[in-house]
Order: C-alpha cells, then structure tokens, then sequence
DNA sequence: TACTCTTCTGTACCATGCAACAGAACGACA
DNA sequence: TGTCGTTCTGTTGCATGGTACAGAAGAGTA
C-alpha cells in the first residue's frame, strides 16, 4: 500500500495516456469524436490539457485534428494498414538482424522462456494465453536489437495499426497457432546461431506470414457474422 | 506576386515549422533555451500557439520539454546518434529494396538526372551543389519505396540527427565526392536491373560508408579548429 | 571555508473567456 | 420538388491570468 513514487504525471499525460490505451484498446471505435469538452468533463480538468493531449496524439498518428471541426479517432485506410505492415516487417526483420550479432544478452533468455511457455499455450490450444506471448515475443525482439530509436518508432507504429486489437484475430485462423510457434522457434535458433543474415529473412517471413493469417482470419470472422465484405469505414480528411 | 491559396495556416502551425527549420538548419544550437514567453513576442503571438507548437516538436524528437523548467533544444547523445544513423540504414536499405520492386517509376528517371548532375558537380568539385544533389538523392529513394509511412518517419530521424547540416561536413574528407558518386550510380543500375536483394545490401554499405566519412570528417574539423576530441554537450535530461 | 536554510526569480502548467469558423438546420423562392 | 441563401449551434483557435514548481542567489551558522 505504497505513495505514488511519482504522483508528479502531469494532467496532460495521464490524459494522453489514458486516450491513448483506449484507442489502441479498442474502447474508442475508428471515427469516433473527441470533443475536447467532453473529454475535459470526463477526466474533470479543463480544456487545455486535453488539447495538449490530443496534439501529441495528432503527432503519434492516433488521431487527427480537423481544423475549427473536432478531433477524430483516426481510421487507417487499407494502403495505410499495408504500409504499416511493411514497415512492421522491415523493422522486425531489422531487429532480429541486430540481435543476432549482439549473442546472449538476457532478452535471449527471456525468448526462450516465451517460446518454453508458447509452447504449453499451443498444447492447451489456449489462444487467449498464446496471443499474449506473441505480443511479448514480438516486443523482446525490437528491445534485443538494442536500439531505443528502433523500439520508439515501432512502438508508434504499432499504435498505429492497434494492433494488440489484431493478434487475437489473426490466431482464430484454424492451424496457425501451430504454425506460429513453430516459426518463432526457429526465429530464435538462428539468432542464437548469430547468423543475422538468415534471421532478418526469416523474421520477414514470419511477419508477412501471420500478415497474411490475419487478413484470412479477417475474411473468416466478416463471414461468420454474417457481413458480406470489409467494407466499414473509409473516412478520409 | 499571387496572393496565398490557403492563408489558414493556425498559427501554431506557422510556429512549429519556423522552429523546426531553424531547429534542423542550424540556426538554433543544441541545448538552446526556448521561452515560452519570448518566442511569443518573437512570432508575434500569445504563449498558447507556442505551447502547442513546442508540445509537436518535442513529439517529434526535436526539443525536450523539462517541466516547470524550460524547452530546450534536443542534443541527441553520441549514442542515439548511432542509433539514428543505424536507422538510416535500416530504412534507405528498405527503401531501395521497394523501389526495385516497381520497375520504371518516375523517381528512377529522377534519379537518373540527379546523378547525371552530380557528375558535373563532381567534375567541377563543387561541393555545396553536390551535397544539395546527395540530399536529393536519398529523398527520391525514400519516395520510390512508395511507402508514406516510411518516408513520414524517415524525415523525423533525419530532422532528429539535423542530417542537413551534417551532409556538407561529411562531403569535406578528401576524395569522398568521387567515391560518394561512384556509389550513387551503382545503386541506380541495380535499382534499374530490379535486383532488390542486392540493391538493399548497397544501399546500406553506402549509408555506413557515408556514415563513416562523416565521422572522419568531423574528427577532421575539429582537429583543424585545434580542438582535441568532441565532447561539447553531454546534457541529459 | 563549508554547509544549510531561506528567499526570490523564472519557467511551465492549467483554468477560463472570447472570437472565428464549419457545418447543420431552416426557410424563401423558383 | 429542388436549390439557394440565411441563421444558428457546436466546435476549436487563441489570449490572458493565476498557480506551483525548479533552481539560483543570498543569508546565516558552524
């Protein structure tokens, strides 16, 4: 039952903060309002700050400003999702080069502890479980290439594409938990073999790879609930 | 003499990019104090443009808000320069990749001409045409990946390592023009001979050999100016 | 001299009020 | 009915004032 160490966050923060993990969280649909008002009410502060706020997630790339108009929960349009996948793969693909060449530094360790507890998720054929671990999978790679700038980029790009909101769909595709497991455990043996060459190519492969499971699995669920095609929202300023 | 086609530029937009060009261009050192107050009366304008302003460019990695204290210019360390410049390779790498998957795109002609014009350049030993000529060229190669998220954050590292300024430094070392264009041109043919895999591998050797001659050059200039090493600025937050 | 405490100044942080604009709603007119 | 012009409402953009904090400068003490 500890004081806040630093109960010092500024207002504006904690509202970036907390807009933030909504929206990455999925609380916030793509599109919705943000009225600087009614956000200012429901975090009982007034205007400033939560204008301060929305301006630095305008700058993340989370939501845009519409000039004397309001501030929107961005909505990526398929060429952006696309971009954003690219650039998932170069900069994973990137990072699993960089790591290799670093050999056992402790996020190894830690990979191998994921892929050890992976593996029991996929034998419980636990989705929910293994989702998490891929997240964490993914992120272990980005902070063993050692580059804080490479991490920070990632990080907002990910925001981006919401992507936490993804992994768990892309899994419901039928066959690709196994798969999954099975490419992140060679992914580690090559690092731990420092051949950063053949990790970057197969890091690639397996981003383009569960790329391509979450696109099907996007067709599967739209099916399942009975929707005809992908065809929601295509707001564009 | 056209009067504006969009005179509603906010202000706080016309602050950010004043700051940020003179920020990237040299005219405000690193660590420089930012007034509020004072940029204020400088633009002409209340203390809330400015805030909001200041509050971007810190998103963007430029200035680094320390509060109740003050806004100050960034002073990337020498580590997260390395980092930035790993980035650069990581990215121009990617990018000639995607841009010799698309085959005769605009930006390859363009490309074309920008070295037919660093020839001449080279040949008179002109210097300053040259670099503008460099700037050009890693521009259109970040645009022919037809990646805009790509380009979007390549341009904020590049603003974050204030690239502009470096590139006439870098070009000082003795005999790197030559070699700088000798580099151009190959990148360009295996661009043309849509050879992704080996287009990707020298545009990095370049990046790093680019890089390199930077750092010789610095070394250079600040032994030419009789100061022992480099270590002006070390501020942290 | 060295150290501690107090005062003071400069800064960013936040709250609030006014103004300007975008877009919707409405009504007049053809 | 359809179109145009007007009014009106909601929203953000900017200006300003008070507050709280960080850090420097100074006074006091040993």
């Amino acid at each position: 039952m500890q004081a806040q160490v630093f109960p010092t966050q500024s207002i504006q923060e904690r509202v970036a903060d907390g807009l933030r993990s909504q929206i990455t969280g999925g609380q916030l649909e793509s599109g919705a309002a943000l009225s600087e008002i009614a956000l200012a009410e429901e975090f009982g502060v007034s205007r400033t700050p939560v204008r301060e706020a929305l301006k630095q997630l305008q700058t993340e790339g989370l939501v845009i400003i519409r000039p004397r108009v309001g501030t929107f929960v961005s909505a990526p349009t398929r060429l952006e999702i696309n971009e954003l996948f690219q650039m998932k793969e170069i900069l994973e693909g990137a990072a699993a080069r960089l790591f290799a060449a670093r050999g056992e530094i402790p996020e190894l360790d830690a990979l191998r502890a994921n892929v050890m507890r992976a593996e029991e998720a996929v034998a419980a054929d636990d989705a929910t479980a293994y989702a998490l671990l891929v997240e964490e999978f993914h992120e272990l790679i980005i902070r063993g290439a050692g580059n804080e700038k490479l991490a920070q980029h990632y990080r907002m790009m990910m925001n981006q594409l919401a992507y936490s909101r993804l992994v768990q769909t892309s899994l419901s595709k039928p066959g690709r938990l196994v798969e999954s497991e099975s490419e992140h455990h060679r992914v580690i043996e090559i690092i731990s073999a420092k051949d950063g060459t053949t990790a970057e190519r197969m890091m690639r492969e397996h981003v383009r790879a569960s790329q391509q499971a979450l696109l099907d699995a996007m067709v599967f669920a739209d099916e399942y609930n009975g929707r005809p095609g992908r065809d929601k929202k295509e707001l564009q300023k």
